[in-house]
DNA sequence: CGCTGTGACCGGGCGC
DNA sequence: TGCGCCCGGTCACAG
C-alpha cells in the first residue's frame, strides 16, 4: 500500500518519461465502462469514460509532482491548463512500457485500467487491482475541495506547527495518537507503515491519547516521521502487498522496518496488536510505554 | 453545528 | 478443493 515515499518514487520515475510528452490516445478498460454504467465511480471520477478519453487526448503533460499521496500531473491543451490528480489507493500503479505485455506482473497486466499513448509511442499505464485508486481530471485543485483540506507537506517548514496546533483541538486531543498522525488532515502522507515505525522508534504506544503527550514528545514524534519518510524515499520505498515502482522494481525499505508486520520485537518480546481507527496497529509492550 | 460511526468501493490471500 | 471473510485509503453521509 503506497504511502508518501512510494508515491514520491513513482513521481520521480514518471517525470522523465511523461513531462513534455503529449497524449495521443487514451483507452479505458472495459471494467471501467461497465462499472460506470452501473452507476459506480470506478477509478475515473465524475467524468463519463468516453468524455475522459476525449478530454485527455491531446493533453501535453507539463509537470509531474506529488501532494500528500496524490500524483499531480499538470496538463495543457488548446491554451488551457488542467490538473490530473491520481491516487494509487491500495493497489494502484503507473507503468512506462512499450506494450501492455511489458508490464512486469501478470496481475497488473490484467488490471490495466487506463492506457495513455504518448507522442513518442510509449504507453503510460495506470493499473489497479482493487480499484481503490482514482484518476480525477480537474481544471484546478480547488475544483475538488478535499485537496485543499490536506495537511501541509511534512517537509514544509510550517508542517510541525500545523500538527501541534491541530492536536490541541478537542476533535483530535482525545483520539489515539496513531489515528491522529495517520489522518491526512493533520499530517500528509503518513500511513500505517510509517506511523507504526515512528511510534516504535519514539517508544510511544499507538493507543496513547494525544493530549497526554507533551509538546516536546509531539515535536520529537513529528521529527521521527519526517526522518523515516526521508529514509524510505532514499531507499526506494517499501515493497508491501505488490507495490512496485514504475520499472516494476521492489523498494528497499521493507527490510528496514522494525515493527510493522512483526511478530516479535528486536528486544525479544512478542508484539501486540490492536485496532485503532479501523487499522491494525502493532507495538512492543516492552519498548513502547 | 460539530463530531462520531458506518457504508461504499474491491479482489488477493488466507483460514477453515 | 472451495467457500467466505478480512483488509484498507478516503470520502460521503446518516445520526
Amino acid at each position: 500500500m503506497p504511502e508518501l515515499p512510494e508515491v514520491e518514487g513513482v513521481v520521480r520515475q514518471l517525470r522523465p518519461v511523461a513531462e513534455q510528452k503529449t497524449i495521443t490516445h487514451v483507452q479505458l478498460s472495459e471494467t471501467i465502462y461497465t462499472s460506470k454504467e452501473a452507476g459506480k465511480e470506478c477509478i475515473v471520477k465524475v467524468l463519463a469514460p468516453h468524455d475522459f478519453e476525449r478530454m485527455m487526448t491531446g493533453m501535453t503533460i507539463t509537470d509531474v509532482s506529488r501532494r500528500a499521496k496524490y500524483i499531480y500531473m499538470t496538463l495543457t491543451k488548446d491554451g488551457r491548463t488542467y490538473l490530473l490528480a491520481s491516487h494509487l489507493g491500495m493497489s494502484g500503479a503507473w507503468f512506462d512500457v512499450a506494450s501492455i505485455e511489458d508490464i512486469p506482473d501478470a496481475k497488473y497486466q490484467k488490471h490495466a485500467h487506463a492506457i495513455f499513448t504518448l507522442n513518442n509511442g510509449r504507453l503510460l499505464v495506470f493499473s489497479d487491482i482493487r480499484r481503490f485508486g482514482e484518476l480525477r481530471l480537474l481544471q484546478e485543485a480547488a475544483d475538488y475541495p478535499p485537496l485543499l483540506l490536506m495537511a501541509p507537506e511534512p517537509f514544509d517548514d510550517d508542517a510541525c506547527a500545523y500538527f501541534i496546533e491541530k492536536t490541541t483541538l478537542k476533535k483530535y486531543a482525545n483520539k489515539p495518537i496513531k489515528a491522529v498522525i495517520m489522518d491526512g488532515h493533520i499530517i500528509s502522507g503518513c500511513g500505517n507503515i510509517y506511523a507504526t515505525e515512528a511510534l516504535y522508534l519514539e517508544r510511544i504506544r499507538p493507543q496513547t491519547i494525544t493530549h497526554t503527550l507533551s509538546d516536546a514528545q509531539k515535536r520529537a514524534l513529528f521529527a521521527q516521521i519526517v526522518r523515516i519518510l526521508h529514509e524510505s524515499i532514499e531507499v526506494g520505498g517499501s515493497t508491501i502487498s505488490d507495490y512496485r515502482n514504475v520499472n516494476g522494481e521492489a523498494g528497499g525499505m521493507q527490510h528496514r522496518l522494525k515493527m510493522y508486520g512483526k511478530k516479535q520485537c528486536a528486544c525479544g518480546t512478542a508484539t501486540e496488536s490492536l485496532v485503532i481507527g479501523g487499522r491494525t496497529s502493532v507495538y512492543c509492550p516492552n519498548c513502547q510505554q
